[in-house]
DNA sequence: TGGAATTAGTTCGTATAACAATTATTTTAG
DNA sequence: CTAAAATAATTGTTATACGAACTAATTCCA
């Protein structure tokens, strides 16, 4: 059951990437994590924006910058141009949290992927997105 | 970032999957479905059995199977052999729910495939399981 | 221009996930 | 044979996922 092989693996993939983090004593989730990282490379997004960078729910991202707000790593500012929008800031403790973390992912990343060469993580890579891609089309007949 | 890739994929796919078990009002999630899958192949399996089997928490299965009691689908059965553990037997309507679903998950399935050929779906479980096992030894170091 | 539709974000309910701690029972060891 | 260790299941807390319903603000359009 391929299905099976793929959800088994994507759960030890972020168990193990969340464990590195609670072992390093960053205090913040894989998830809050991607936010972060996500802030990092186009600072003061919307959250929806986030939402549809990360591919999580316009709820989820409501709930993990309230965290990331109240840890001090980010703010919400109301974007002026329409009051319905918050742009997403990274504070200056965002970005030390960043600092701190991105060595540590990197090695984490580099442990994960050891035993195979970039070669086939190509090619794992194009069959996930056309999985990816397979389940995207709307023609749900 | 591959490591996005495989979690973005997977979640694709749990997605897919539990919408068409929504969308055929089957009223299980796609989690209650792989275990009462797992009971189909092995009957009156205990909790922690189901857990290993399945790659969830005993704190999952627990509340897992609690819903699927409430739905009357499973039952706790006491092991006489051993006080502490239950064994969890399917029910009449346990049997008739996985009749009615494993067909709507046969036909899915085939729709999450189409596009790969044998060879690349194998290539791809290689792969994956190469990079569970990876994950899974505990050199940690 | 003014009401309808749309959009951004939040809140709610239910389910899953991980981890810690607890209870009840069984097994092991001295 | 009894105290300690181990085991099966449960409970609690926090976080994520998703759908639905809701508020507030904006845009569309007749």
């Amino acid at each position: 059951m391929p299905g099976f092989t793929l959800e088994r693996t994507a759960k030890r993939m972020k168990q193990f990437f969340q464990q590195t983090l609670t072992a390093a004593g960053t205090e913040i989730t894989i998830d809050q994590w991607v936010v972060l990282q996500t802030l990092n490379q186009q600072n003061g997004l919307s959250q929806l924006e986030i939402a549809r960078a990360t591919f999580k729910d316009p709820p989820t991202i409501t709930r993990i910058i309230d965290l990331l707000c109240h840890k001090g790593l980010t703010e919400r500012i109301t974007d002026p141009e329409d009051r319905r929008r918050f742009r997403i800031q990274l504070t200056d403790g965002g970005y030390q949290k960043i600092d701190e973390v991105l060595p540590i992912i990197h090695h984490a990343r580099g442990k994960a992927w050891a035993n195979l060469d970039n070669e086939h993580i190509d090619q794992l890579m194009d069959m996930l997105n056309t999985l990816f891609d397979n389940l995207s089309t709307e023609d749900t007949k």
